[in-house]
DNA sequence: ATGAAAGCGCTAACAG
DNA sequence: CTGTTAGCGCTTTCAT
């Protein structure tokens, strides 16, 4: 029987060096003050077992965690995947590592993985909610330092960092009036989403020679869009479209595509929510982008000084969104592409 | 001075259900059996209180980890993000949170990773490495349960799960030939990348009427397609173009577009690795497309069994890759949306 | 069926 | 400057 590797403690280190536990905390901690000549011992002994400190007993005596836990509603999004690298690189230069969970658009599922995430005993947590009723998902008293991206929840007393969703959303909607868009047709997965709500209240309040109409499509967008496919064909079809995030802006493209309606010849169509796809279709698509990596890293400098203990009031911070018109919205000129084809 | 809301303790909840910590630890393992009478007592305590296990604590004890690293090359990478999304949710089913770290794409990060993240004591590692090199990036006696995915390392012993690159890659390259081109440029970010390298190997491997070269462009790919802009332009402009990943697919379909080149009819277009604006665009491009969802969940079974204490040889899964044809690579037929324009 | 006590790996407090 | 000791929250013997 071969002696089993096992994982080196702090105090295989300090016997192999001949010092005490201590010694060896101090020297990798750099608290107190150590001597050259232990420190170097101390520094071999480490290299030579290969050892690494366990994380999770430091925590355990110190209370200092370095671990923040990451809520989104879905990590297969690439908006959140962009929010979550972002975060964790920042995190990283922190010193910290993230424990990331993915509620899956199911709220009842987001509950779960929030109280199921406090087991970790985080230093702080990021979430973006998967719709307004967070405050029934977190536990009465929850102490934990907590930041609140992207939608607003239904509770106050944490820091947010969102975009100016009604503003940018208003622009696109002047933008479609003026180029000659009369009716347009709105649509996104549910009101019940605080950003979509607030795209189509600054739809709403844009004023503007177009009269809009808004439709809720759901979150499996390819099932649900069929009633909406009636609303393009009939005599009715709107002069536009706007499509308020990208997992329903990506199935309705393509069923404009499969209806065969020409952009913006037949249809104006913008989308909330730039992907890089949108600027290699032809003709190229009117956006909004979200400055997402932005609002990441907003979001970790708020949540560094609440973990530093920084109790000042809930703050709130609206980024600004870059509105990108392109050839889908008119003026009626084909794209290069299309010329060429 | 109120009384500070402090997370609660087993103590805590053991003192107000007036039972030991032991029971207390019995009612929520269901190691031994407990009296209907003090179970209720503690469920109800440890309700009243919020209590959840502290995890951390319990693997010190215990020494079962509830946790598994997974290390990725860059998670903004949609194809990663989506690889991780998998993983999570398979990782949740059996009771697993992750750790999620990004290399982006630079071995030196990513062995100062996968040093750091021993410090949680994870179960398991999940790794797909940035590149070939993957063993001098462990320690010696790396004892972790690990499966590296997608890229093949220079070192045995881990189970390993990848797609049938090869052959996937000689399709394209065999369809090429098939569909009129007689010469063609094969467009990767580095050979070092062993599904890359897979990737042209199986082209030259395919045989075929077309003859192949290749050109490696880096992982900042938009910043060295210049020189690639000149082999596009000239007389000895190829018939075909075929991107080897993602990446280098979207900068180079860009760079085509601005060329002014027509697809198919100046040149055909194939891309390995399928994303959803591909079929968007006008024509929609032929490509591989990687059962990554599959990939993350075979990973995650043989991790599992790793994890439950297998010790038999290691294993080597190959997936099979869908191969998509479609209008880019000709036959030379315009495909809807351009007849339109 | 229940509880007392030990100890996982670590750091903080204190003694020398 | 260094070592000893206690104890973080938990699970696991081992008594009772």
């Amino acid at each position: 029987m071969v002696a089993k590797p096992q994982t080196p403690s702090i105090r295989m280190v300090a016997e192999r060096a001949g010092v005490s536990v201590a010694t060896v905390s101090n020297v990798l901690n750099g608290k107190t003050s150590v001597s050259p000549d232990f420190a170097e011992r101390v520094t071999r002994a480490v290299r030579e077992l290969g050892y690494v400190v366990d994380i999770g007993a430091s925590r355990l005596r110190s209370g200092k965690a370095a671990l923040v836990g990451v809520v989104v509603p879905d990590l297969a999004n690439s908006m959140f995947a962009s929010f979550v690298s972002t975060l964790e690189h920042a995190a990283r230069q922190g010193g910290f590592d993230i424990v990331v969970v993915s509620a899956r658009n199911d709220p009842a599922e987001e509950a779960d993985r929030l109280s199921n995430i406090r087991s970790w005993r985080p230093a702080g947590l990021i979430v973006i909610p998967c719709d307004g009723a967070l405050a029934e998902r977190l536990p009465e008293g929850h102490a934990i330092p907590t930041v609140v991206a992207d939608r607003i929840p239904d509770i106050a007393g944490f820091d947010l960092v969102a975009v100016d969703n009604g503003p940018a959303a208003g622009k696109i909607a002047r933008h479609l009036g003026e180029t000659g868009a009369r009716t347009g047709l709105v649509v996104g997965t549910s009101l019940s989403i605080s950003n979509v709500r607030e795209r189509w209240e600054g739809v709403l309040a844009a004023g503007g020679s177009c009269a809009f109409e808004m439709l809720e499509v759901g979150f499996d967008a390819p099932d649900h869009l069929a009633p909406l496919a009636e609303r393009l064909v009939g005599a009715a079809r709107p002069d536009a479209l706007f499509a308020l995030d990208h997992t329903t802006s990506l199935a309705l493209y393509r069923l404009v595509g499969e209806l065969g309606l020409r952009i913006p010849q037949d249809i104006a169509y913008a989308s909330f929510d730039e992907m890089e796809w949108m600027r290699l279709v032809a003709p190229p698509l009117t956006a909004v982008r979200q400055p997402v990596e932005a609002m990441a890293e907003e979001a970790w400098t708020l949540l560094s000084k609440r973990m530093a203990g920084d109790h000042g009031a809930s703050i709130t911070r609206r980024l600004t969104c870059a509105v990108e018109m392109r050839g889908s919205t008119g003026p009626r000129e084909a794209s290069r592409r299309s010329e060429a084809a």
